[in-house]
DNA sequence: CAACAGTTTCAGTAACGACTGTAACTTATG
DNA sequence: CATAAGTTACAGTCGTTACTGAAACTGTTG
């Protein structure tokens, strides 16, 4: 006995909150947020562009361009079955920890701003003050993420190799 | 002799980096942005409304607006003089720990969208293994945020205090 | 080489969000 | 209580973006 499962509904709603999510925190689009949500559950892992779209109810046309999306932010692989035309995209193994390093990388590239700032007033100026502030934070953010990321890389290496 | 300081037009490219920076990663609107990255290097730091609004030429009524947001987000600080009835608006103290402490959270907020959909698909069962691998790592990254902003906690205490 | 399944491109549309200008409101001053 | 500086609320406009439907394209099968 496996249990029930999840009802189409809830399916629904929580691919929706998945899309929820990364349209606030990485900007996508709703679409393509559906879609990678349905890849995160939907049985069998692998589906073609067409059941996508009627799974998330959307045209074809708009899972092109979302699979694409997903699939130059490394979300999204395709595959193919030998015999068959369709090509059958799947959930990449673990984007999360690339896609999340991204983000952070971007959080610290402020950095470049706050520096050019304090080269255009004087980085000892006391009008520069308050970039200083910014510019202390985002560096010694960027000296931690590095480590951070070693730590991940090697339990990772202790799980898996 | 202190320099010829930059000019205002290097001042104006400058505030526009700033804008955009929070703009792609807070989805801040350009004149918010803009209007924040003026009072990161205004001389002097404290500046009406209207002066903000000439500074970066957007219309006073914009500059409500985006001080307001800027207000909600702790970006700045409302302030008087006496006898005067204008408000002047300055940098707060340190925004950036607050703003990025912020974000950090959100991003590790995907935790609980995971935790839904363990529970919706049995968190043992073969289907749910692509959600579990996302969550082994919000749930990791959830576990190293917080002792790190203790450290920085720590080190700001450790100059300033 | 013809037929066809599937994918992609493209033009058009609808919805959304930001910004402006004006008008109403608030509050300190004489 | 009248005045004036400044702030806020609002209606309208402009630009952008996501999405759809239809047509063009690609590559495999018989």
């Amino acid at each position: 006995m496996t249990g029930p499962g999840p009802t189409p509904e809830q399916e629904r709603a929580w691919v929706e909150r998945v899309a929820g999510f990364f349209a606030r925190q990485n900007g996508l689009p709703p679409i393509p947020g559906r879609a990678l949500g349905r890849l995160m559950i939907c049985d069998p892992p692998e589906q073609s562009a067409a059941e996508l779209a009627a799974a998330i109810g959307a045209s074809r046309a708009s899972l092109t361009t979302a699979l694409q999306v997903l699939l130059a932010g490394g979300f999204v692989e395709p595959g193919h079955r030998p015999g068959e035309r369709t090509t059958y995209y799947r959930l990449a193994d673990d984007p999360w920890t690339e896609v999340t390093r991204r983000r952070m990388a971007a959080l610290t590239s402020f950095l470049a701003v706050t520096g050019e700032g304090l080269d255009l007033l004087g980085a000892d100026s006391a009008r520069a003050t308050r970039i200083r502030r910014a510019h202390e934070l985002f560096g010694w953010l960027d000296s931690e993420v590095g480590p951070m990321w070693q730590r991940w890389d090697a339990r990772r290496e202790h799980r898996d190799g």
